[in-house]
DNA sequence: CGTTTATGCGCTATTTATAGACCATTATGG
DNA sequence: CCATAATGGTCTATAAATAGCGCATAAACG
């Protein structure tokens, strides 16, 4: 027995995680492709490819990317090198960001 | 001990979560937020918000995107409805697609 | 139809992720 | 500069994910 956690999703992560899944079941059943054989050629098991599919939040992010690159789906729109360009521009505006976040201090109204 | 489990990533899979714990860092950051502020509001541990930001590929899917979500980012160039959209789109189209993938068989060349 | 086989699901053992504390470091703002 | 606080790292206990089966079902195809 022990303490199981508590979590609470977002509809909208809800949905990006099933949308992502949809979009790999559909590339892989439309390239006829059997989900024993995308599991070994993503490096995964059978299960957890089901699970990603099914949109289980609990699945590594590691492992859905991985299966989604194996059939060919762009990420987030772009494709290789657009997320090689979009890593370098954001690293430079981090470079401009401060490194540590000071939360806005709200003077605290206690004088009356 | 114990045999570990080596996983291979494509490049792809990297720079795709990197992208998006860069995004989350930036844009904590612009808020000036804390990253104990963020982790709280997103029901998870700093530690795990860390590894977020570094683009750990063993985070859970539900954690990088929950994370995204609180912060407003738009996980697929997409905001909320445009998720939904896309979804119930998509499962027309599974609808119309085999429901399991039979490998295209190829002719066993083995008589001559 | 009948056969083949992909899929869904439940199970257990093991590996791994996560929470939560702690400490050292470094950036921030006064 | 100094004081404050955010961050990065490590460590431990616990929860959860994953692999790898086996079995029932249902779908594809001849």
């Amino acid at each position: 027995m022990a303490k199981p956690v508590d979590r609470s999703y977002s509809k909208i992560t809800q949905e990006a995680a099933s949308l992502l899944g949809q979009q790999i079941r559909m590339t892989r059943l439309e390239q006829r492709m059997t989900a024993d054989e995308l599991g070994e050629r993503v490096g995964i098991s059978r299960g957890l490819l089901q699970r990603i599919e099914r949109g289980d939040l609990g699945c590594a992010i590691g492992a859905v990317f991985e299966a989604a690159a194996v059939l060919g789906i762009p990420l987030f729109g772009v494709d290789q090198r657009g997320l090689t360009d979009r890593l370098a521009a954001n690293a430079r505006i981090l470079t401009l960001l401060p490194k540590t976040a000071r939360p806005v201090q709200r003077p605290v109204k206690d004088d009356f």
